[in-house]
DNA sequence: ATATAACTATCGGTTTTCCGATATTAAGGG
DNA sequence: CCCTTAATATCGGAAAACCGATAGTTATAT
């Protein structure tokens, strides 16, 4: 089956997952692989994870756990409000979807 | 409120909208705005026509509204079904998104 | 018919996003 | 302790995505 790049949601899906449960690198790439279908080469998540790092949205413990900061949360929360609002008809799009 | 920039669903986004209700470039944008809340310069929305209408996803009839082709039809749903992979916790996002 | 505005189109270039290659560090087994 | 493997980190660069500026086209009103 075509897999589709949908690239841009990198951060925001990283930011997602360890909001629900404190992860590593190597965790986030596996889950970003159950769901998109192809594994993240280390060049592309821990560079994106120092970034998040950088801007003071997540922090890591010294298991390397990934989780977030007070500010992350928000930053979440804003970034869901802007996804909620891009795609507000969800629901549409998902009895299309399983139609065919 | 912060807005985000979540690149990369652009097309996807078009042939969502046009899947739905033939339109114009300009009605393309101003729903686009709708929804993101920043309206897309011309130099965004016509190239990306341009190039799904060259990939052969959408037509145009005389007065410029898009439709998707059969083609297109076929790749918008192979989209969602990579969509609703991602973001397989939609319902979660949500209520996690309305609790704040 | 012509002026004005709105829409469409294209180009070059910038930024964002990601990845391959490589190096470093940590973990586990013998 | 050493070897092997896995995880983490960094860099340069490639590709994707987008936008500003500009120009051409169409529509509308007077």
């Amino acid at each position: 089956m075509t897999r589709h790049e949908m690239k841009g949601f990198l951060s925001f899906l990283i930011m997602w997952f360890i909001y629900k449960k404190e992860m590593t690198g190597a965790e986030i790439a596996i889950e970003l692989e159950k769901r998109k279908g192809n594994k993240p080469s280390p060049g592309t998540i821990y560079p994106a994870l120092k970034d998040l790092k950088d801007k003071g949205l997540i922090k890591d413990d010294r298991d390397k756990k990934y989780s977030l900061t007070k500010k992350g949360e928000e930053e979440l929360d804003s970034h869901l409000k802007t996804f909620f609002d891009t795609f507000c008809d969800l629901d549409e799009m998902k009895s299309c979807c399983r139609k065919k």
